[in-house]
DNA sequence: CTCAATCATGGAAACGTTTCCAAGAATAGC
DNA sequence: GCTATTCTTGGAAACGTTTCCATGATTGAG
């Protein structure tokens, strides 16, 4: 009889709906989550007081208990990027309705705050892990992933024993490349993001096979990946503008990335698509309104994150089995636009 | 001794800590916790069997003991917003430092969405809560967050009870609405968000108030709040274009807001800044590369993110005290480019 | 009409921590 | 050298649920 009366400022508990209703906790518990064997008239006494009380369970006690958190963790390098906002927010989307509720890790490429985000996901008993694209040679990284026994989704990813949802970045970076030669094109610069993010290891690779088909070789030198953050790439292209051997394309990431390329190419004097070739990748305001449009490589991002998202959950359902681990690929599409002409003749 | 050789596929607790170290449980909490009154010897001891046995506390039995769940509310109408998802980078950052983890909620401007993450913040007992800019309007919402006794703080959004941090949206409409009225501009069109949304108000407060001081009488047509998603914007901007008195100068925001603008402008064959000038609020890689290069304002988002983050934890560590709930103003900045022009004489 | 099965409910034991309280050991004050 | 304090540790009671088990009431089969 201690609780029948809840103190104001405390909220109530199941005890003191069970007490208030004038029946057993377990009843309850039951009632609330519409277990079988509840007659109707005990589910309609407690949803009353459960209203009148404004009650509400306490998820720790139900985590606890239950084994369950309800939680999603969601691991992704850099929130703010537009690329991940747009797949964090379809994801979003598709958990919540499943009553699920997103924790979000930003790691800002630091292997610290992957390693601590994971023990973050163990502490918190998480039901289920996204884990976006980062750098593959964090070891800890790596290691501390290997004990997370938990459904898993690798996005933009590789991640052993986890299917995980990609766009065809490798496809992407072929079919830009060849399109490139076709013109003419003999010195193609490919400004991507750092070498050991997966997107960026794929594109490299669509890149080379482009050439070797071509009967071409590849100069390295030529490829720049982009450590994060800063206009970087700024630097990297007015090296390479006032090098010997200029190339004559570029392909750049669509975002900040593009800007800084611009500003690179505004400082040195070049126009596009007279003086050099240009096309990006990953659509964007900038890309479409630019003058000339810039000719764009695209891929689904929303949809990555619903698959994703839809896919964790099913993991999530069935448990141990469905150990089909497959990533799915998505495509990209090329759209043309007036960033690119044949090569100036000498 | 039932526990003391944890089953394998158990995650171990921390009695089994305490039964390898051969000490009692309260003791490695205390240790754990880093309380005083801990001898070293038993530091070290109980150190050695957590890293051993890989202990890490379960976070639901802790948050249930001790009523601190060490995570953070983030309701936000649309993570893919980039204003947003600067912000609530910078806000994450903060928090993650502090050790606290963000729990997202992306409302997509439905209040039910709304209701439904106050519930979650009430069920999982979260320690704070950052709400940013979203609908006034929506009552259910407002009077369940007033049932909600927790740190709080509005961004770009007022919260009775709660300090806010703000741009000062209406200094800056009001800034850019003069700067264009001394250009000699008299139709001025405004394209903002929902009306309802506080930037929003304080931005056409600021574009009447310049009208005022000037004299001018303020068409309301010419301001046109615009519902969120698709190229809405679009559709009034043609309106517009082709009625009577089509305005001379258009406000609109930075973001996709600001390619449907452009979009409208080029489909009506009218060109800024000779034809129309043109001004857009939230600096974006658009609006810099844009040619001519867009007037912007802008504002320190990061910054908004970080003292929102910091003010919450404040408010956290300080519990009831510290009760000043006055708003934490961050002056916005007219960014000067090339997208303005007198009018043309008629 | 009886016995077995099912239904509806209550009681109590978990879940894994923190924290309160008590008690013995060590230290300090005089 | 004795008492009053402070340190260090252990035991046990919470925190608020879910779930297992038991029990009486109801139903169904024959």
């Amino acid at each position: 009889m201690a609780r029948t009366q809840p103190t104001s400022f405390l909220r109530p508990t199941i005890r003191d709906v069970a007490a208030q209703a004038g029946v057993s906790v377990s009843s309850v518990s039951r009632v609330l989550n519409r277990e079988p064997h509840t007659s109707p008239e005990l589910h309609a006494r407690i949803m009353r007081v459960v209203d009148r009380l404004g009650f509400e369970p306490h998820s720790a006690a139900q985590a606890l208990r239950s084994r369950a958190s309800n939680t999603i963790g969601c691991m992704v390098s850099d929130i703010s990027n537009p690329l991940y906002s747009e797949m964090v927010n379809a994801a979003e989307e598709e958990l919540q309705r499943a009553g699920y509720v997103l924790m979000l890790g930003a790691t800002r490429h630091a292997e610290e705050r992957e390693t601590a985000f994971i023990s973050a996901v163990r502490r918190r008993r998480m039901d289920g892990l996204l884990l976006f694209a980062g750098d593959n040679t964090h070891k800890d990284f790596t290691s501390a992933l290997a004990t997370l026994d938990l459904p898993c989704i690798g996005i933009d990813r590789e991640v052993p024993g986890a299917p995980s949802v990609r766009a065809d970045h490798r496809g992407g970076g072929f079919e830009v490349t060849r399109y490139l030669i076709g013109l003419g094109h003999r010195r193609i610069a490919l400004l991507t993001g750092p070498a050991a993010v997966l997107p960026s290891t794929e594109r490299v690779a669509g890149y080379r096979q482009a050439h070797i088909e071509a009967g071409l070789d590849v100069d390295l030198d030529l490829v720049r990946p982009q450590v994060h953050g800063s206009g970087i790439a700024f630097s990297d292209v007015c090296q390479l503008l006032q090098g010997p051997a200029p190339p004559t394309a570029i392909i750049t990431l669509g975002t900040h990335m593009l800007a800084s390329v611009m500003d690179a190419l505004a400082s040195n004097g070049i126009r596009y698509p007279s003086d050099i070739s240009l096309v990006c990748i990953g659509d964007t305001d900038l890309a479409r309104h630019a003058t000339p449009a810039i000719s764009t490589l695209t891929w689904d991002l929303s949809e990555i994150g619903r698959i994703a998202a839809k896919t964790l959950l099913e993991r999530i359902r069935d448990g141990d089995q469905a150990q089909d681990t497959r990533p799915i690929y998505l495509p990209t599409r090329f759209i043309l636009r007036h960033s690119c002409a044949e090569p100036r003749a000498k």
